[in-house]
DNA sequence: CTGTTAGCGCTTTCAT
DNA sequence: ATGAAAGCGCTAACAG
């Protein structure tokens, strides 16, 4: 019994009031009596009317009340990530209560004209894996913030990437520094590669300039091995395509059967340095008397864990916030975010 | 340099084409000679005009290519919980193919009006917690794909969580029924009261009728204590407002400290079986030796804990894409799910 | 405080 | 194969 579909129009004949009343009894108290006012909107209620299309509303105006999530993925594979979700409960604790909705969108596709129209702007967590979408993002007239990564000129939220991986990677070599034992590192890195492939990362294959998290990482691991006078060749780097403990045990099998074996195993991620660690166990290996392993993000399953996995643990949900409130307000910042080096029993 | 910002009307008067031929050159090539529409759509290409407007397209024809997908909650609580993640990217992947994207919607709003107007319709997973809005959505002209509960005859996606329950319990009773030993159960229930506390849940709390999963999975429960000659007083009952690591610590505690001491734990959730099974090993209790505990829904971390949780599974992802099937053939069917008791070591 | 009216940008008959 | 025009449902400027 949904009955008659009202409309505006439809709604002010049946009241015997010019369209505008009703618009102005919805959205602009102001302009009408108090009293006619209820009347009106007592009326609609009890008509099933429940207020003017929203769409048509928009077209008119220009807003929407919608921002678009572009994930760095499909989908599907933002929602299997924790860091990930936490990052989205941030935006959505920031953004629910203003009324504004969450459309969740691919950084696969080809460019946003699916849903350009249908929101006020965009905000992207992590660099979209296709780049076209990224040009498309910088030619719209459309608010953007970027989370992760820069895009020209925009708001965006980040944390200092090399600094932290510095960090984390000294805690791995702390043992090694007397120079009494030797350190062999191999790196299970995330996303160094534009590829799908679980593959070695040769130092010709990486191009000359990439800002991305991953590679800010990479430098940022690099340079505490220098400094602790630790080498280590370029067939000891791994590319990971997807945080997942499918890929990363492939990879983590992999690191650990090459010759000599690996002792500090230096991970992206802490999803990776699970897998990893869980391998090492299953091989019997002891950790972190044998191998030390340090992760990156710092998820809840990598504390419970044991041993604790040390890592970067950043703040992916004050993250959200921070992208959310960057949008809201319209503010074209960069933010930089603090990480906090975090000590488990895995160095 | 995003420059004029073109629409229909203007780009048709800029190549000197009526409006209607721009129009069919995107949306109906059978409408005009190959060759012109291909000259329209470079043209537009090179002049920066990525095609109609989809919200005007959207107001003219009534349809929007997005869902919105209604969570059980708010948005946070969504993607902090594995199964409906799992879901999610089962959703996901029948529609973004489709080109259909997907808008977060929070069960706790008062009625869909917000997004009503965008949307082609709903899927609902599991019943929203905000009665008026399962009340809207009834009355709309909308599709609506239910999922974990019913709604007047929509399309719908279920298990069997009644005889589920019961299977998972059975195998938690197994080695009390030769009375040798006395069978001490406590139920860890989840959203069993509409209430954000953690409480016990006594009979006369209960309401009279209610068809939720919580009250099928306790009535499974329930039936197999029946049917193994197991009393268990209604003091021994918990609510659990939420699927999470902390709530549900604790309520464990609370469970574990009554007397006499449960050596039966059932648990409507993995989550919750997990906190649980952590918590009993913190107190020095041995799992399954000196408690056993059950789960439901079969996330990978309770088959990777040790002991693995005895557990129903259901493949939640099958269930995504099963809703979104209904929805996109537009299918008024009521889909029964298979699941899977899944041995662990907890019991 | 209320009513009239011109679009927002598009799709779709209906003529031509 | 193309063009003119009506209208999707609404808001805001303006006149009364």
């Amino acid at each position: 019994m949904t009955g008659k579909k009202w409309t505006l129009k439809s709604i002010a004949a049946h009241l015997g009031v010019s369209n505008a009343t009703v618009s102005n009894a919805f959205n602009r108290p102001d302009q009408l009596s108090k009293q006619k006012r209820e009347e009106i909107l007592s009326a609609c209620h009890e008509l099933g009317y429940f207020g003017p299309n929203k769409a048509a509303r928009s077209l008119r105006k220009g807003t929407f009340n919608i921002v678009a999530l572009v994930l760095p993925d499909s989908v599907e594979y933002m929602v299997s990530d924790p860091v990930a979700s936490s990052f989205m409960r941030g935006v959505a604790n920031v953004l629910e209560p203003q009324g504004i909705n969450l459309l969740l969108f691919s950084g696969n596709a080809d460019n946003v004209s699916n849903v350009v129209d249908f929101v006020d702007g965009f905000i992207c967590y992590g660099r979209p894996r296709n780049t076209k979408l990224i040009a498309h993002l910088a030619v719209l007239n459309k608010e953007v913030v970027a989370v992760d990564f820069e895009l020209n000129g925009q708001a965006s939220v980040n944390i200092n990437n090399h600094q932290a991986a510095y960090e984390v990677a000294n805690q791995a070599l702390r043992a090694f520094t007397d120079a009494s034992k030797e350190a062999n590192v191999a790196i299970l890195g995330l996303r160094l590669l534009d590829t799908e492939l679980i593959c070695r990362v040769y130092d010709h294959h990486l191009p000359k300039l990439n800002t991305s998290i991953a590679h800010q990482r990479l430098a940022g691991f690099r340079q505490a091995l220098q400094e602790s006078n630790v080498s280590m060749s370029d067939d000891r780097t791994w590319n990971i395509p997807e945080s997942s403990e499918r890929w990363a045990r492939i990879a983590a099998k992999e690191a650990l059967n090459v010759q000599p074996r690996p002792n500090v195993l230096l991970c992206m991620s802490d999803l990776i340095a699970l897998a990893a660690a869980r391998e090492a166990q299953e091989q019997g290996l002891k950790v972190p008397q044998e191998l030390k392993i340090v992760g990156f993000d710092g998820i809840d399953e990598a504390q419970l864990f044991n041993p604790a996995i040390t890592t970067i643990h950043q703040n992916s949900e004050a993250k959200g916030q921070h992208a959310a409130e960057l949008f809201i307000n319209k503010q074209k910042q960069q933010v930089i975010l603090p990480f906090e080096l975090r000590m488990g029993q895995s160095t």
